[in-house]
DNA sequence: CTTTGTGAAGAATTTCACAGCA
DNA sequence: TGCTGTGAAATTCTTCACAAAG
């Protein structure tokens, strides 16, 4: 952080907005099923359902992309597709290394979705010699060591790495210094980067905890009120909070008003 | 999302932005690390760059969340720990089915971040009968004919998908059926599901169609980019292929801007 | 008619910047 | 003094609603 100065805008897309781009990837999807249905046009309103989205936003989301529709009709599938697939950079190839080759890493080879749009996994690298030339998803391992020249000779820009979290910055490093410029990064741990470097992080821990979120949430709800301060027993003041006062049960949560001083264990 | 209908504002969240509720698992995991190093209390500052957020941001969800800070001092790391810890559920027990064990539901099933917090694999599902019994990270493999009884006996209210994206809709409504309220879906495809029920899907391939938006966007931007435009001749079939229809041809397609591709052949 | 494309309103999120407390 | 907590401003994203095009 701390650009210091000019604070840029890091949204530098050359107009369409970061969400769209996100949402991109999913229209691509549901227009590529059309296509193999030999569906010849789309509605805004059918195209936004088959993608979980309502129509609005995906008319604004085109919108960015140009006027490719046609009033009264809709979206010719096969167009769209093809303009989507530009505007993602899926017409050209991109040479993919995936660095740490466990459970995930294996899983992750041998994912079709890979291959699928332009992605080709040019290389699968392990740390351990072990692994070194034992065949994953029809690719033989290749040791850490080989790093600078696989990417080198296959103009790899985009990198996976599976790796366990301790040796993921390590690896992200590596992977940066011969010229990789896009990580999408299955550590749970968070790298830093130089400027001009995209993560992008998947994180299936993080997720569940945002679905138990909501869950607890659920859970309170259906029931009477939320067992929220049973076990709150590190805070004594908590306890005084009278669940009357406040006008709507809220469950105790102080809220945004800043008024209870803070409460820390001895 | 999906499901379309019914307007609903989606963030029911009692007060805590969703941004902030998924930002929360991130703060969690740079404090239990703190907390591992027996660090006792931290700033806003040092806590942001862990956890890769700015400061204010940090703060601000955290204001959320209550005053647990101490002015001029900073957090307490253990008190925040269980804060936290709490906001997110993450004080109870939540037991997960994964259904679909193949090399991702396998991976899955080894992910050690599974168990760490809170959450317990109750069991692992399958549809093929020669997996049945197997055992995959130590459990046996069930059959989907047990699904509801699993779901019953444990109590499960969050499964997770990682099926082929064919088999994914048809086990989404059976977990549902049986109970199941949160769904972490891994296949590639847009699940919809009733009203009250929370989906959050993880979806490699879009991820790295991200990654090749901005990738595409560097190459093009600077023209001293890496030389991975090497094979890029291998579009301009694709371009013939758009489809001529296109009503007339206007002509001048509106563009958002100068967008003028480097490899779009006449 | 039907359906796109889009200004403008509205909501959510991020950032700023500083009052106020330890 | 140092750092939190938070109104207010700025930015981004979503939704509305309707003119225009086919």
């Amino acid at each position: 952080m701390a650009t210091g100065r000019t604070h840029r805008p890091a949204t530098r897309s050359r107009g369409i907005p970061e969400a769209t781009v996100a949402r991109l990837p999913l229209y691509l999807r549901a227009l590529t099923a059309l296509s193999e249905r030999s569906v010849p046009t789309v509605s805004s309103e059918e195209l936004a359902a088959a993608a979980g989205v309502n129509s609005a936003k995906l008319r604004k989301d085109f919108s960015y992309l140009g006027s490719y529709g046609t009033r009264g009709v809709g979206y010719d599938v096969e167009y769209l597709v093809y303009q989507i697939s530009r505007e993602l950079g899926l017409t050209q190839d991109w040479p993919v290394v995936i660095v740490g080759i466990g459970n995930l890493g294996a899983a992750l080879a041998n994912y079709g979705g890979f291959a699928s749009r332009g992605f080709r996994v040019a290389a699968l690298i392990d740390a351990d010699p072990a692994m070194a030339g034992k065949p994953v998803a029809g690719l033989p391992v290749r040791h850490t060591d080989e790093l600078e020249s696989i990417i080198r000779d296959n103009g790899v820009s985009i990198g996976v790495i599976a790796t366990p979290a301790g040796a993921a910055q390590q690896v992200c490093d590596r992977l940066v210094a011969h010229g990789v410029t896009s990580i999408l990064n299955f550590a749970p741990t968070v790298l830093s980067v130089p400027e001009g470097v995209d993560v992008r992080k998947v994180d299936l821990s993080i997720e569940l905890q945002i679905l138990a979120f909501h869950e607890q949430r659920k859970a309170g709800e259906e029931s009477a009120a939320p067992a929220d301060l049973a076990a709150a027993g590190a805070t004594a003041a908590d306890a005084a909070a009278s669940p009357a006062a406040r006008a709507g049960a809220d469950g105790g949560r102080k809220g945004p008003d800043g008024d209870v001083p803070a409460v820390m264990p001895a």
